[in-house]
Parts: structure tokens; C-alpha cells; sequence
DNA sequence: TTGTACGCGTTATCAA
DNA sequence: TTGATAACGCGTACAA
């Protein structure tokens, strides 16, 4: 008979018929918390008898204890709750842990991992008793001491500027679902286009996971030279960086807006506007670059930089500033301020493309749906989000990762750009609005 | 002189000048690794002696170590990579630990915490040089070990249906922020629109936490009953469930619905499609619901239920139905889904909404920047995160979370609703096309 | 004020 | 195969 209830083991105790000597219990099933055993005479010798959801009690089998069994016993310390159950804790938790499910299947922890686990071989009548006590309990694993004890939680974060923005969403989407299919969660850390909060989150973020995925196109340069040591093993996203054994994707927005300029140009236009993204931004920096040496195809075509930004918002705020400057066609930061200014281009009657024409650029999902559908440059972005997991999965894993990948927008024209009107739009400034409804 | 060079403690060890008397390293500074005392013809007898990073060692207070000290020591056994530099650690990690701060400062572990935490008073001096160890070895207190410490992760989980929909997108930005305000993180979970998934993923996320906010439309009832109590402290978001104890934002799609028909109605259609959601859905049935007890305002207006989905293709592709059920009217399930329709009918030349109004549901942040602006009911997506997160913190810090909220969705007509034409769409089945550049 | 010793719930190593 | 025990890294009564 491997297990006492605690009332026959304390009987046995009391009549000293079994000398403290329990090969049933040991000191690894102890459960926080339990009753008291108080020798009487001496209160620095009493000792915490745990006992189990079961009912059977757990006697340490140590010294002290041995000492005790030379004494006479006084009594159990009832808990104040009454004890009239046996289950007893410290914490509030309530849930079980593996010694409970231990205890009630009558065997070690360690069986129990296995058994949970899978791992090595057990007799299968313990396995199928350690299960039932499992499912009886319904104890399922603790993923923190899991994780402490192996040292790894299974979870990776990503860090992005403005979760507002689709895409990020998009990479966060690809990140998630790639992470999930090899078994890893994802934390998100939104940064709300705080650049000296991104630093510390991309810390706190950092050590909560195994890895991170670092997309942060406003952080300074030598900033990000000395965090990306600390963070790793990390992968960066839409940045360069010379730190080795940082993986990068990046955007070549460059070569992206180069292309837009060039489709506008065969269109006839002669004077654009590039709407700016934040000027902090490395991804603006990008283009400007790419703007100012541009493909023979845009020849003869002159590009006026409007400041603007990288919302909704900013976009419908620069209408009149775009239709004062006598452009022909407004290449935007990004899908949102094009959707932005979209917006209120109609709400002011200004055909687009016939008076002008406007380009996006990422290509979020929504941008093949506006009226009339934009035309972007593509990024893959959902991709972008899987391709960072492939990174940093291989850091994880230890194997080398793939190498960095240089992502070159495609050019999708739609039908938001068209041929350069004879005129442009500053021609009709009081254009007839259209009937509006409301 | 209270720290020594491991050299120098070794030396003072084989001299005997000390006799392992070292009030200033004890047991629990002990660090895991290190190298290996051996004592000479007793092999049993050998003890290892971590050292620290610094290069002070330290030497295991206790019996074993005693009984050394009458013994002859013979070497240090080098660690098979050379032992050049005193480092060492079995595990890969090389991250400092709270025992390799308490060693560089010549403190307890105990010191070291209470500085990090800023809890208990400490002398400054002794802060100095703790925070100045810390900051050398660029120690991080490790979030697993502390959440297993104290029973709590500073993490929540948000299980969301689809992380493509914008709408999910926006309650997780909410929650995210609302609870970066309190220190807590958010892991997503992404079911990828499969109900069975869902529950599995729901207990594993929450395993992970300390709570959860399930956004879940299409799990079966029953299912979600039996579920929600392993749950918590867990807040459920867009369902209603009778478990008490369960905090619920719902959003009246029924109320809303009506207001969006009565809209219409009083605009004069008479004859309106409900351009429906996935039948799985319990919007869609709270919308069906709604629209099978219409408002006064909307007497005499005739529903007709196309089905659909709740994405952009779906509503792309449903236009033909659309136009040929003869309606003036098209009240769609969600944004989403408006965006694609409308998309499909510029295509086809369709004016909006002078030939056919169009209306979304949910306000996405988009809506407003459609063309023409969208018609829709706003339902406060990123506030439902935030209050989620209200309710969620309430129950992890043990009080009565604040009273379920019953959303009422506001009608934002916009420029996409019109008055019905004399004559419905399917009169202009050949309509000209409006002109496309490509 | 500082240090000791133990608990948190696992996994992993080794001996039986 | 199974069990005992030491990590894992930190927080915290309690003692000094």
C-alpha cells in the first residue's frame, strides 16, 4: 500500500508504527502550505506535513522530522480555515501543479514531466494513471516555469512604430501566422511613433522572448547601432544596419519610387509632386534619395517635394497645396496619405486621373479597392512578416539564416494614374464640384 | 578586503591561510558553473566553485567544503575550453543574473533585488554600487524567473478571429495601448477564422498570461459555455454568454442595422438588399435579427438578403447579384465588404450613390476616405479594446470590474447614401463605362 | 539595513 | 523504467 490517507499516517506516527519511515512520500512531492506537526515541548521542532488535493499527507523525511519521531506528538495545528478538507495551499491559485497530479497518481514529478511530455518511455499503466490524475485535476503545465526551467518561452515580439498603420498590421499578420505554425506566440509592442520610447520597449519587449522583430523606421542610427547588440538574436525590418549577424529586410524604396516617377513620365506628365512621409523617417530619406537620380525613362520630368506625412489626415490636408503647385500627378508616401488625399480630391469635384493623377505606394489590401483604384508600388508586406520569422526561426534554431533579402516594389499600375491632361489642375481651380449626398 | 581573486582565494586555500572561512561569499551567491575543487585521493570529496564574471571566485560554504579544508587540495580541474578568463557558465546564455550583480557589488542576491525594485530602503552607497554593477554587466532581471516568483506575467492575450480584418486590428491596438499604460503587454492570437482552432489556441494563450480578451463571432455556443470558465480572468468581446462572472462588450448590430435601413428608407428606397455576412457569424444573425424587426421609419421598405462574407472579395464579387435583384440600396455586413463592392461597381460604371446607394458597417478608419466617402454605423472599435482592458485590469487587480456595455452603433451617413433614383440599377444594366487610363 | 533560506513549477541529470 | 535532487533566476518572510 504505497499511500497513506493522512489520518491513517498520522495514526501509524502516533503509534509509532512506522518510525517516520515512508518510502511513499519523499520530499519532492511536497505541496505548499499543509498542516502543522508540533512536537510537544519543543514548537522549534514542529514541521510543515504537506498535504495533498487527494487526502494523503506528505511526512518530510528529514532529520528533524527522524528527531520527532523520538518525541511524543501533541497534536495537528488546524488550519484557521477549519480544515476540514484536506486541500490546502498558500496561493490563491488554485490550480494544479505537477506534484499534485504526482501525488494523486502516486508517483515522482519527474514521471509526471515525462508522462506530459512524452519524452522518454514509461510503463503504460503509470502513463494511462498519470493522465487520469492529469484530466481528474485538470492540470495543464505551467508555460512560466516551463519556460525558466528550459530557457526559452516559446514567444517572439515584434516592435512597430504605429499599429494603426495596415502595414504593419500586414507584417504582424505574416509574423503571427508563420510563428504559429512552428509552435511560437508573438507579443505585440506598440511604440505610437515615439522613437525614444521605442528603445526601451524594444528592451522590455525583448526580454520577455526569445527573439524579437525590430520594425523601426524613425529610431537614430547610432541609436539602433547600440541597441541591436543587447537584442539579439533580432531581425530588422525596412532599416539597414552594418551590425553583423543582424538579419535585415529591407525595402528598396528608391528604386520603387524611381519606377513610379518613370510610369508618370510615359504618361506624359512633366511636373509631379512627391507628397513627403515624416522627415524622420528612413523610409522617406529612401525616396528622396531615389527621387533625386532619376531613370533616363524620367527625363525631362521635374518632381516638387511637398511636406506632408504619413496618415489619413495629412494626406486630405495637402489638396490645396498639391493643386497650387500646378502639378500634373502627386506621387505619395504611402497607400494611406494617397487614400487621404483621394478623399479630398473628390470632396472638392477634382477628377482623378483625368486632372490628376495620384499614386500610393505598399499596396495595403485597400488600396485595389478605392475609387478609383490606386496605383502603388507593391510591397509585400504579409511576406515581409514571414520572411522575418524565417530569419529569426534560424537564429532561434541556431542554423544560419537566409540571406538578406533587398525587396523591390513592383509597379502596379491602376486606374488612379492616367494620361497628363493638356492643362493642369491649377487650370481649374473652381472646377464644378460634384453633387454631393448626404 | 572583502572580494578576492579566485587566484588569490586559491592560494590562501592551499596555504591554509584563510580555512575557508569567507564571510563574503556565500551559498547563495553561488553562480551555475564554475570551476572544480578537487581534493587529492577522494574524488568524491570534489566540490565545484563557480566564479564570476568578474573574476572573483566563489567557494560553497558547507560540510563538504569544511572537510576539504583538512585535506590537501591538487588542482583546478580547467575547464575543457582553456580557462583563460575566469567566465564561465554551463548554459549558452552568458546573460548576468542577479547572482553575478551581488558578486561585482560584494552584496546579497537579496540586496541586489530590493535595488532593482526600489522597494525596501537601502543605503545609498550600497545602491551606488549595486547600479553601478548592474549597469557593467548590463544585467536585466530575467521577466520568466520574476513571473514565477510573484505568480504574475504582466501579460494579457487577445484571440482574435482574423488579424486581416481591420476591425480586430483596431480593438488589438486599443487593448494593446490601454494596457501599455498599466505595464502590461498583450500576446495576439490569430485563429485564422477556424472556430475548432479557437479553443485550443484560447487555452494556450491564456496559459501564458494572466488573462484574456476572446473575440471570437463564430464558436459555437455550448462550446464557448464549457470553455469560458478555465478562462478566466477573461473578457469577452462582440458575444453574450450567461457565465457570470464574465465581463461582455456587445455591440447592438440588430439596433444599428435598423437605424442604417430606416436611413435608407426615409431617403425613399423601397426596395434595399442586406448584403449578408458568413452565416456562422453571430453579427450576422444579430443583424438578421434586426432586420426582421424593422423600425417605423422604415415601413414599406422591402429587405432582401443576398449572401456573402465578410471580406473584400466577397464583396467584390456579389455585384451582379446585387444589380439584379433590382434593389436601389445595398446595406452590406461590414466596411469591408462595402469597399469591395464598391470598388466592383466603379468598375462597371455604376454611379454612387445616384444609381445605387452603398452602406459598410463598423467604421473602419477607411470609410471616410472612400470614394464616395463610405455610409456607415460607427462602432468605436479601439475604445471596445480599451474598455476590454478596462474590465480585464479590474479583474486581475481583484475589483468589480465596470458594468457590462451594450454598444450602439452611430449612423454616420456620409456620401455613399443618396436618394433612391426614379428608376432602380437594374434599368442601366449596360450603363457606359466611365473612362479608365491604364 | 542586510543577509539567510526557501518557495515558485518545471526540466534534466544521474543513480538505483 | 523510476525516483531523488539540483538547477533555472528571482522575490520575500524572517532573522540578525
Amino acid at each position: 500500500m504505497p499511500v497513506h490517507h493522512w489520518a491513517e499516517a498520522l495514526e501509524d506516527l502516533v503509534h509509532g508504527l512506522v518510525e517516520l519511515d515512508f518510502p511513499w512520500v519523499t520530499g519532492q512531492n511536497l505541496v505548499p502550505g499543509g498542516k502543522q506537526l508540533r512536537v510537544h515541548g519543543d514548537p522549534s521542532l514542529s514541521v510543515r506535513c504537506p498535504v495533498y488535493p487527494t487526502g494523503t499527507a506528505s511526512i518530510p523525511e528529514n532529520d528533524t522530522v527522524k528527531s520527532q519521531a523520538a518525541t511524543r506528538l501533541l497534536s495537528w495545528a488546524e488550519p484557521t480555515d477549519g480544515g476540514s478538507m484536506a486541500r490546502t495551499s498558500t496561493r490563491a491559485s488554485g490550480r494544479a501543479t505537477i506534484a499534485h497530479v504526482a501525488a494523486e497518481a502516486g508517483v515522482s514529478r519527474a514521471t509526471v514531466s515525462r508522462v506530459m511530455n512524452g519524452l522518454s518511455t514509461v510503463d503504460p499503466a503509470i502513463g494511462e494513471r498519470v493522465r487520469a490524475a492529469a484530466a481528474k485535476l485538470s492540470y495543464s503545465p505551467s508555460t512560466v516555469a516551463r519556460s525558466l526551467a528550459i530557457g526559452r518561452t516559446q514567444t517572439v515580439a515584434i516592435v512597430v512604430p504605429d499599429l494603426a498603420n495596415p502595414m504593419f498590421q500586414e507584417t504582424l499578420r505574416g509574423l503571427s501566422r508563420a510563428a504559429a505554425r512552428e509552435g511560437y506566440r508573438v507579443l505585440v509592442a506598440d511604440s505610437v511613433e515615439n522613437p525614444a520610447e521605442e528603445v526601451i520597449l524594444a528592451r522590455e519587449a525583448r526580454r520577455r522572448c526569445d527573439g524579437l522583430v525590430l520594425v523601426a523606421p524613425r529610431m537614430d542610427g547610432a541609436q539602433l547601432e547600440e541597441l541591436l547588440p543587447d537584442l539579439a538574436p533580432v531581425v530588422l525590418v525596412n532599416r539597414t544596419t552594418g551590425i553583423p549577424g543582424v538579419p535585415v529586410l529591407a525595402v528598396d524604396y528608391a528604386s520603387g519610387i524611381r519606377a513610379m516617377v518613370a510610369h508618370l513620365a510615359q504618361l506624359g506628365h512633366r511636373r509631379i509632386a512627391y507628397v513627403a512621409g515624416p522627415s524622420a523617417s528612413a523610409g522617406d530619406r529612401a525616396r528622396r534619395e531615389g527621387l533625386a537620380h532619376p531613370l533616363p525613362e524620367a527625363a525631362g520630368a521635374e518632381v516638387v517635394v511637398i511636406p506632408c506625412g504619413a496618415m489619413f489626415e495629412d494626406g486630405h490636408s495637402v489638396r490645396e497645396e498639391v493643386l497650387r503647385s500646378g502639378v500634373t500627378a502627386a506621387v505619395c508616401f504611402n497607400d494611406v496619405v494617397a487614400m487621404g488625399l483621394l478623399g479630398a480630391l473628390h470632396e472638392a469635384g477634382v477628377a482623378v486621373p483625368e486632372q490628376l493623377s495620384v499614386t500610393g505606394f505598399d499596396d495595403i489590401a485597400f488600396a485595389r479597392y478605392t475609387s478609383p483604384a490606386l496605383t502603388t508600388a507593391s510591397v509585400p508586406q504579409t511576406r515581409l512578416g514571414e520572411q522575418a520569422w524565417d530569419r529569426l526561426f534560424a537564429l532561434l534554431d541556431g542554423q544560419a539564416p537566409p540571406p538578406d533579402v533587398d525587396i523591390n516594389p513592383r509597379l502596379e499600375p491602376r486606374a488612379s494614374s492616367g494620361p497628363a491632361p493638356a492643362l493642369p489642375s491649377r487650370a481649374f481651380p473652381d472646377a464644378p464640384h460634384r453633387t454631393r449626398h448626404t
